[in-house]
Parts: structure tokens; sequence; C-alpha cells
RNA sequence: GGUCACGUAGCCAAGUGGUUAGGCAGCGGUCUGCAAAACCGUCUACAGCGGUUCGAAUCCGCUCGUGACCUCCA
């Protein structure tokens, strides 16, 4: 299997030629949603950041097992390691079942993902069902001697561990300064050190999340359900770990030192974060209350959005920024977005209106070279979305006259946005159900018939007058020197 | 306070030692009954100050500004 991808390794800090390390399978882990509220704007970029890896990937030929989890336990509130349950929290403030949270949001995601045109993944493996595996792992870290029980309680000793391994060697973290930056919380007592994580937590009475194990009736820590999950599915080790860069420090650096802890060995050989959204310049956060809901984008509710932005607009704006660098969100953006997206659409959908000639004025193979040049490093859509823009140039040039396109090329050209817009990209153009509507296609014909007839007698009010009332339905007319054309605006 | 990013035209956003990024908006033109769409043209920037270099938005230093992580978050 032959690739010319660079993908930018975190471990290393810089971009490194994409080497699998059984091929043709690639394994790709990513860290899922903690399914405890609906599914907000920041869900989105990870989302689509590795469905664009799991592409690209498969388009390239190889057979990606791409996990991504369901996290519905261990995640708790406030500390790592204190504090309530969030799944159990939100389950007593909806006065239902925590297993009814969990499959009220994860349904609820899903329908989001869907609306994105997101793959499923091919496993999605939720924390609860791999408490066993969990209780084993944090047992092989205290067997190994990197981990100390305590009322019931096993913590993972990260300065003995220190001594052995590079704790912090993922996010350039430097235990000394750990040490004497970590707050003093309450509770935390129990450990020898404040950084040290839970891997094993006795449940208190009103915890009602909790399974037996050796040490006491309690839940694993939030960060063993990735190390277990990911290798259980991938193999000990496997190639792609993503998730968004807040998870960077503590969760990953921490899956990092379990794995070692327990076998010797880091699992993962690339490790992937997303950038986050930012809103006014601000990360979108629980805390500071400034995030805007998915279904809330799609419906335009929300008292920051001047309108509604549709899945494909989002999805395109996230694409149209490099997937390691912060993305500001704003309406003047979301609009130039969705302007664009459009311009490509449309130009898209023009391609089978294209009558070839006996040559071409331009190049097929340099828009379809660069296009893969820049998805090879490092999935660089914005470069390539450019690129899918000049070849829209081209395109409307054609039927303005001023080029020329042989049938060959053509067909290159089609098949070339039929695999980097619709396949790699993912992005569908959802206004084509709406315009195959037998019927209304009858009534908009008669319609526009009765106006060409009014333009041909020189009666502009009335052509003019089902052209305005046309658009404030929402559906732009479109003359041609031939005809009309006509489409169902989109959001 | 510690660690790490970033600062690109009116807005968004790539690039990262020499060559037009791209989109949106604006302006002028072509087309059109008028629009819309499209095409052609135009506007052409790299926070500031020093340094390295034949050459710097790109490398180095300092200054200013913004943000992230260090605590739950994608």
């Amino acid at each position: 299997m032959k690739n010319n991808l660079y993908i930018y390794n975190a471990l290393n800090r810089k971009k490194e030629k994409f080497e699998p390390i059984n091929p043709p399978f690639v394994g790709m882990y990513v860290c899922g949603p903690t399914v405890y509220g609906d599914s907000h704007l920041g869900h989105a970029r990870p989302a689509i950041t590795f469905d664009l890896v799991f592409r690209y990937l498969k388009h390239l030929g190889y057979k990606v097992r791409y996990v991504r989890n369901i996290t519905d336990v261990g995640h708790l509130v406030n500390d790592a390691d204190e504090g309530e349950d969030k799944i159990a929290k939100k389950a007593k403030l909806e006065q239902v079942e925590p297993m009814e949270i969990v499959q009220k949001y994860t349904n609820s995601y899903h329908k989001n993902m869907e609306q994105l045109n997101t793959l499923r993944p091919s496993i999605e493996p939720h924390a609860s069902a791999h408490i066993i595996e969990q209780a084993e792992m944090a047992k092989k870290i205290l067997e190994n001697g990197f981990a100390y029980e305590v009322n019931g309680s096993v913590y993972f000793d990260v300065a003995k561990y220190s001594k052995k391994y590079n704790y912090g060697k993922l996010s350039g973290r430097i235990l000394d300064d750990l040490q004497s930056n970590t707050r003093e919380l309450e509770g935390q007592s129990e450990k020898k050190n404040p950084f040290d994580f839970a891997l094993w937590k006795k449940a208190m009475p009103e915890h009602i999340m909790r399974w037996p194990s050796e040490w006491s009736i309690g839940f694993p820590g939030w960060h063993l359900e990735c190390s277990v999950m990911s290798t259980k599915y991938l193999g000990d080790k496997f190639d792609i770990h993503g998730g968004g860069l807040d998870l960077q420090f503590p969760h990953h650096e921490c899956e990092i030192a379990q794995s070692k802890a327990a076998n010797g060995y880091d699992s993962v050989k690339y490790w992937m974060h997303n950038n986050l959204i930012t809103l006014d310049g601000q990360k979108m956060s629980k805390s500071l209350g400034n995030f805007i809901m998915l279904d809330e984008m799609f419906s335009g509710d929300h008292e920051l959005l001047e309108q509604a932005y549709s899945p494909q607009v989002v999805k395109f704006f996230m694409l149209q920024a490099h997937y390691r660098n912060p993305l500001d969100f704003s309406n003047k953006a979301l609009k130039a977005a969705q302007k664009g997206l459009e311009r490509l659409m449309n130009g898209i959908s023009a391609l089978d209106k294209i009558k070839p000639a006996k040559n071409s004025s331009f190049d097929v193979n340099i828009i379809k070279n660069k296009s893969y040049e820049a998805l090879n490093d490092d999935l660089n859509t914005p470069i390539l979305i450019a690129h899918l823009f000049d070849g829209i140039k081209k395109i409307n040039s054609v039927i303005a006259g001023t080029e020329t396109i042989n049938e060959n090329d053509l067909s290159e050209l089609k098949a070339l946005y039929n695999i980097m817009f619709f396949e790699i990209l993912g992005l569908t153009n959802d206004s084509e159900s709406s315009s195959s509507n037998g019927k209304l296609d009858d009534v908009m014909n008669l319609l526009l018939n009765l106006r060409t007839d009014a333009k041909k007698n020189k009666d502009f009010e009335t052509s003019d007058k089902i052209r305005d009332k046309l658009n404030e339905i929402g559906i732009t007319v479109k003359d041609k020197k031939d005809g009309f054309e006509w489409e169902i605006k989109q959001l």
C-alpha cells in the first residue's frame, strides 16, 4: 500500500510520514463524548477531523478500523478523582436512570453526527461495558509497582513512574513544574502526590454507578477506559490516537503512562489532536457558559446566531481552517463559508451541463495533483478547498466560453470532485432531495414558462413579481440565455 | 506564577527563507429589460523594534497583544 501522507505527530512535534504498523490495516482510536448533554459545536470538530482522516485513509486503500468510545462512567464533575459522576449527576437532575441519560444523549450525538455526514465508527465501545478489563489493567499496574492502594482506591504513582519513564513527554510538561503548580484540592489527602490520578475509586454511599472489585465496590478512573478499549479492539500497538487538544493533558498523558506502566511500552504510534473552537476569541466551555449546541446552530435558535446554519455549512466552515489551528466562530465567517459552499456546489452541478470540446485549454491533472499534495501534507483541507475553487473557476469559464475542456478531461474532473468533495471531505448537496420532487418541478416549469411569456410581452411587472414572490418563498430564479433555472435556497 | 501556542489585507483563513494562496465583502467592467449567477479587472497583507542573510511575513532576540493547558470540558 503506497502513500505519501505526512501527519503531525504530537509525540515528536513534527510531521512524520504515515507508515502503518500492519499494512494494509490501520487502527485509529478517537476519544468520544461523555454523554451527559447535547452535543455542542466543539464536539463537531474532532468528529469532522477524524472522519476526514478515516475517509482519506480508506480512499488510499487501507482497511481502517475506527474506534470511538462513549464515556458513560467514571468521568467526574469536578476533579478527576473526586466529586460526582457526570452521568449520575445529570440522571438525578432529570430524575431518570443513569443509563437512560446515556442512551438519550448517545442518540442525540448520533443524530448530530449523521447530520454532519460523518461516517459511523467501526466500533463504538462503552466504558461501562469494560469495567472488568479496566480493573484488570489497574491490577497489572499495581503489580508492576506503579500504583498504590489506599482505603479501597487505587492511585497511579506518578513520581515512581517518572523515575523510569518520562511523564509529560506528550504535553511537554515537566514533573517538577507540576509538583509546584498543582493546586491542592480538598479530598486528595489519600494521594501521595496531588498529580497522582485514580485507577479505581471506592464509591461513596451516594454514588450509584458502582461495581465490585478486589479493592472495593467502586468505579474505574476516567483515563483507564481509553487505554483499555483502544488496545482491546486495536491490539497492543496501534497506529493513530486522536482527540481534542484539551485532552492532551492530563487525559492522553495518563493513557501513555498507564500503558507503559502496565506493558512497558506506549501503544500509540501517532498522536493527533484537533484544535479547539473559540467564541469571540475564547474557548467554548461549560464553566463560561459560552457554547452553542449543534441543534441550535442548525435551527438558528440562539441569541448569538443571526441565522440558521446548515450542517454542511458548519462542516465546510471547519474544513476551511486547518484542524491543528484554533478556529474562531462568528456569524460573518459562517456566512462567508455558506456563500463559498454555494459557489462550490453550483460549480459542481454545472459540470453536468458542460459540452466537451476537442481540446482542453487547461490541465486537469495539475488540479488533481495539487489536491492530493494538500491532503498528504497533514490533511491541509484549506489548501485542498482553495484548489477546488480554482477548478470551479475553470468550470465556470468553460461555461462562459473562455476556456475549453475535452471529453476525457471532463470525466477526470467530474471524478476528482466526486472523490475530493463528496468522498473525502464528506460534504453533501442537501438540496438534492428537495429538487427531485417531480410534482414541484412541473409546477415550477408551468409558473416560469408563464413568466417567460410575460417577459416576451415586455410585461416586466408580472415577471418581476413572480421572481420576487418566489424569492420570498425561498426559491431563486436565474434567467439563462435559452431559458431559466431555479433552485431552493439553502440555509 | 509555570508550560506552550498564536498575532497575515475590511472579515475568515493557508503559507513558513526568493515565486498570484483561496473564500467572503468592496470597487470598476462584460452579460441582462432589470436582477441573480458567471466571467474579466482592481484592492495585495504579514503586531512593533533589532539581528542573521545577497534576500525574511517565514530563522534568532527583545517588546507589546491574544489565547490554551496546568482543574471537568471535544
